[in-house]
DNA sequence: CTGAAAGCGCTTACAG
DNA sequence: CTGAAAGCGCTTACAG
């Protein structure tokens, strides 16, 4: 009975109520007044056929597809998924479905990305660039297209949600100095993304501040992954200047850090303390329970979303807007008290 | 001069290249013969406009959409992302969009979404139901719309791509067997999902294929999470049966076991082993590197989306098939040999 | 090989 | 309040 694949639609629906076809779109739109009555018998036949209309045709005549696009590097990496869901969650609020795609950090593939999600007509879109050289998304700005930045952005120009990196970076090292620690490893991603650059200079400036000298062999860039992180540390530790602490720019990084001290036979915090970045969910079910910097991954989501969705809501053009969510110190067990820490700040005096 | 939001349609491109809007179609559709030369006019004009088919006024006219839904419980889960990612993957080689869709493991917004994916006219939809009372899904596969369940399934009558999970929930228990441990608890997830109940059963199998005798009180179901993984080792702990093995049916309860285990003072492995399932990628960074059964995410979302497109494409309905893709046992050293196994197993004899 | 026409399923001025 | 008509941007028989 059900064999015939052919779909109800408004038509259906007008004949079965006998009114025409306007008036069924009138009485489920809610637009335009509508006769009780009529509206009742509409919608006893909407029930009965269980019609829903096809959003596809209605997105054509009214030129919005309640879609957005989300346009990510890579789905794996653990700060995403939260992400995603903030998203889907204030996008589903705003009756709004969202295509999501993955670019695998390609820039090829990103630009190719925009362009499918441009011919399916979302209403906007949010994504994280792969790198930072991106023409592409200042033309997409230009041309009046809604789009927000997220996590990772570029510059002033164009909307993003970022989280406050510099000071990510500054608290996290002055968390380190309070505690008596002098010689600060940073194992540190790459400069070519802001975000990096920033937590970057955040660490100098607090060892600046702090009068404490920088040492550039303790300084690793260009680091991603855990995998990185532990071979950076077994370099360092293989090395002559013997940090007391590291500052790893991303909780992967700190695990990788981890396992190579704990390799060498040291212990985490008791030899070296390590501090994380993220507070990824599993990070505090290490050994030791990580001790990082918290990005606000669900939040930073939900933010961009609700931010797309004013741009596309919006009459006119809205001035560009970077917000800038604040960072939390996260304290748990990979970061002690410096030995002998009074010692040394009293000698550095 | 890009101020105008205006797009450009198939009228302006024929405009342009001095032909009609059906030769434009069909100078791009490449489904009909058209003349060279013509082709390359239109092409040019294609070019000089960067002229991009809609999308949805294609789908409303030919009935497929080329976007299919994907519905999940929750993205967080660590389990999902990988499998994501195989099936954007496999998706982007289809020319397919996916939609992105969270339940929460809630059986209404479930619900609420397959709905609303409806409307938006997806070819196809790939999900991990909330709960295995599901009718409003063999509804759907009945009156012919393309479905493929993913990890989760429910019986023989609707497509599935899952893990064999009785497999692995006895070469598990046998990897704990062979190590010459005796009492082996099971820290179980709901026996609501087969999944778990499948995994149950591959564990009491081997358990009786060894002649080892069920205890009763090391077994808990109905836990989720690293939070439950550790409450429930906890009162293991605290009773008056030890284990000397623990099998957690997910590495988050694994590391809750653990964890668990270490507050009160005592090794893994040395003096109870703990074996994980799903070898998520934090895994090998815990200490110790979790031993645990690995399920292939990734190879599942890309298997699931291969089967719907299949289901999309076909003229004519295909006989329900689910698929069981195989667990590996990796190993590493949360799992120990038995202290004095081999006294125990001649024992045993 | 190509154009004019019809139509996919809606919505919304335009009349009444 | 309601219907007939036009049109969103495509594709595809139908003629030629």
């Amino acid at each position: 009975m059900k064999g015939v694949l052919r779909v109800v639609t408004i038509k259906d629906v007008a004949e079965k109520a006998g009114v025409s076809a306007s008036t069924v779109s009138r009485a489920l739109s809610g637009n335009t007044p509508v006769d009780e009555t009529t509206k009742k018998r509409v919608m006893q036949a909407v029930q009965e056929l269980n019609y829903r209309p096809n959003e596809l045709a209605r997105g054509l005549k009214v030129g919005k597809t309640k879609t957005i696009g989300l346009v990510m590097p890579n789905v794996r990496n653990l700060m995403f998924p939260a992400a995603i869901q903030g998203i889907t969650d204030v996008a589903r609020q705003h009756g709004s479905t969202v295509i999501l795609c993955n670019t695998d950090e390609d820039l090829e593939t990103e630009m190719a990305q925009i362009d499918s999600l441009h011919q399916r007509r979302v209403d906007g879109l949010i994504f994280s660039t792969a790198t930072s050289d991106s023409d592409h998304i200042l033309e997409l700005k230009e041309s009046g297209f809604p789009v927000t930045l997220l996590i990772r952005h570029m510059g002033e120009d164009v909307d993003a949600v970022i989280v406050d990196n510099f000071t990510g970076g500054y608290d996290g090292t002055q968390l380190l100095l309070s505690r008596g620690f002098r010689r600060i490893a940073l194992i540190n991603g790459t400069l070519k993304l802001d975000l990096y650059q920033q937590r970057y200079e955040g660490y100098r400036q607090a060892l600046t501040d702090a009068e404490v000298p920088i040492i550039p062999d303790l300084i690793h860039h260009e680091r991603s992954g855990w995998m990185d992180g532990y071979y950076s540390m077994l370099s360092i530790l293989e090395s002559n200047v013997l940090p007391d602490a590291v500052f790893a720019t991303s909780d992967p990084k700190a695990l990788g850090v981890i396992k190579a001290i704990k390799e060498k036979g040291l212990k985490v915090p008791e030899d070296i303390s390590v501090l994380g970045y993220d507070n990824l969910e599993t990070s505090q079910l290490m050994d030791p329970p990580l001790t990082t910097v918290a990005q606000p991954f669900y939040e930073l989501g939900q933010t961009a979303a609700k931010r797309l969705f004013k741009l596309i809501n919006s009459k006119r053009r809205l001035k560009p807007k970077v917000e800038k969510l604040p960072i939390k110190l996260v304290l748990r067990d990979s970061v002690a008290e410096a030995s002998g820490a009074s010692d040394l700040i009293a000698s550095d005096k």
